[in-house]
DNA sequence: CGGCTTTCTGCGTTTTTGTGCAGTAATTTA
DNA sequence: TAAATTACTGCACAAAAACGCAGAAAGCCG
C-alpha cells in the first residue's frame, strides 16, 4: 500500500468515524504503529485532522476550537453568500449541500424571500427553519456524524426524484484538471445526485480551495454553470475557469 | 476512549445540564474519579467550565437564575427519561417522536450504548448525533416549523417500511376514554404510523398530562404497552391505566 | 546498467503521557 | 465537632510518542 493511498484511507476513516486509534489503524493496514503515527502527524500538519494521544480526531469533532482564523474566513464567506443570494428569486426550488459557506448563505437569506429549500445537511436545515417564508424539505436517511448530513441510497434516490431550479454546492476543492473533488465517498455520491437533479449548478468556494484537489471526483468543470468566490470575477486566478465556459461571479 | 474525546463529552454534558458530578461522570464513562477530576481541572484551566467541589458547573449557570418551576419540571423529565432508558438495550432499533421529554431522554443516553435511533424530530436528531455509538436515521420530508419535525406522506411511508423494536412517544395528552390524543393533525398521522411500525409502544408523559385530552386521537389505550411518568407506579392516579392492561413504570 | 541519493519503513531504546491507587489533607454536612 | 465526601500528592505501571538508526525501495543520473 502506498503512502498516499494509506493517508487517504486514514483521512476517510477519520471523517467517517470522527476518531481513529493508531493501534487499530496499524492492524487494519498492516503497518507498524510508527508509520501510522508519522502519517497522522503529516495529516495534522496539513490541518486535515487533529492528532491526539492514541490516535486522531476529525476537525468537526471539537467545533469549538477555531480561533482567529475563523473570523477572517467568515467575512470571505459573507461575500460569497451575498453573491449567491443574488441568484435566488421567489418561488424557486433550491437544492443545497452542507458546509460552512452554505450555512453562511442560509443565515443571510432575506426574510421576505419565499422559496423552497431542499437539503440533507442538518446545519443548513436549522438555519432555513428560522426563516419565516421558506419551505424546508429535509432529505432523510442515515446520518453521517462527521459531515452532519444524511447519506445513503435512500437519500440519493430521493434527490433523484427532484427537479430543482438551482443547486448550491459548498466546494471542498476545485481545479481545472479534476473539476470539483472531495474526500468523503458518501458526500460525493450525494453531490453527484444533486448535480443531476438541478437545472443550474453553482459552486461556492473560498479562494484557498481554488486549484486544489481531493481524491474523489464529483464532476468535471463542464457540470458547473456558475463559480462564486470572494475574489472579484476578473482575478487572474479565476481566468482559466471563465475560459472553460463557467460564469464567474 | 481518548482523553480529548472524554473531555469533549464532559463539556457537552456541562453545557447541557449546567452541572456535572465527578462521581456520576466517573461511572458513566468508566474511568476513575481521579481521571475525571484531572479532566475537569484541565477544562477549567482553559476557561471552559467552572470547577467546584464535587463536580463542575457551566459558565452560563453562574449568571442565569432559573425560575424554580423550570428546574422542577426538568427534574420530572429526568426521572421519566431514566425509566425510559432502562428499557433500551444494545442493538435495538428505536423509533422516537419529538418533544422535550424525548429530548431529555436523548441527552441522558449512556455513552456506551450501541443502538439505532430513528426519528423525524430535528431536536432529537441533534442530540443523538452527539453520542459516540449511536446510529442515527433521519426521516425526511417537509419540515413543520411549529413542531420542528418532518411531516407528510413521504415521512409516513418511510416509517411504515420500518420494523422497530420499541417506540417512545412524547405524549401531549392521555386519558382513559380517548387514549392518547394530540392537537396537530400532521403530528398525529406520524405518531399513528410509528405505532404501527413498532413492536412495543412506550408513552412518556409528565403527570399533569394524565387524564387530559386533545381534539385528535392517535390511538386507544390498547395500543400502549408501557406508560412512564415521574410518579411511582403505585400512584392512584395511574391505577386505571394499570387496570387497562398497561405496564406502568 | 550500476552507483548514488532520497524516501519510506520497521525496530529498539528512551521519554513522555495517561491512568489508577493509597494515603493524607481539606471541605462539606449534619 | 464529628463523620463523610472530596481533593491533593506522590508513586507505580502501562501505553504511546519521540528519537536515532539501519535496511529496503524508489528515483535520479551519468
Amino acid at each position: 500500500m502506498l503512502k498516499k493511498e494509506r493517508q487517504a484511507y486514514i483521512l476517510h476513516q477519520v471523517n467517517l468515524h470522527n476518531k481513529v486509534l493508531s493501534s487499530s489503524l496499524s492492524s487494519e493496514i498492516n503497518v507498524s504503529e510508527d508509520t501510522i503515527r508519522r502519517d497522522l502527524q503529516e495529516l495534522a500538519e496539513e490541518g486535515k485532522i487533529i492528532k491526539v494521544h492514541g490516535g486522531a480526531l476529525s476537525h468537526s469533532f471539537s467545533q469549538v476550537h477555531f480561533p482567529a482564523d475563523v473570523v477572517y474566513s467568515q467575512n470571505q464567506k459573507k461575500i460569497i453568500a451575498e453573491k449567491a443570494i443574488s441568484l435566488i428569486s421567489n418561488g424557486m426550488f433550491i437544492l443545497t449541500s452542507g458546509g460552512t459557506t452554505i450555512l453562511e448563505m442560509a443565515r443571510m437569506l432575506p426574510p421576505q424571500l419565499k422559496a423552497t429549500f431542499i437539503s440533507g445537511s442538518i446545519g443548513a436545515i436549522l438555519e432555513y427553519m428560522h426563516h419565516p417564508n421558506i419551505e424546508v424539505i429535509l432529505i432523510g436517511d442515515k446520518i453521517s456524524k462527521s459531515s452532519k448530513i444524511t447519506v445513503g441510497a435512500e437519500a440519493i434516490a430521493k434527490i433523484k426524484q427532484i427537479r430543482a431550479d438551482i443547486c448550491f454546492l459548498g466546494t471542498n476543492a476545485i481545479d481545472i484538471q479534476h473539476g470539483i473533488t472531495d474526500n468523503d465517498w458518501e458526500v460525493v455520491q450525494l453531490k453527484k445526485a444533486m448535480i443531476e437533479s438541478s437545472q443550474k449548478i453553482v459552486c461556492l468556494a473560498i479562494a484557498e480551495k481554488i486549484n486544489t484537489f481531493q481524491p474523489i471526483q464529483i464532476g468535471g468543470l463542464d457540470k458547473i454553470d456558475i463559480l462564486i468566490t470572494e475574489l472579484p470575477p476578473e482575478d487572474p486566478l479565476l481566468k482559466p475557469y471563465a475560459d472553460a465556459g463557467i460564469t464567474v461571479l
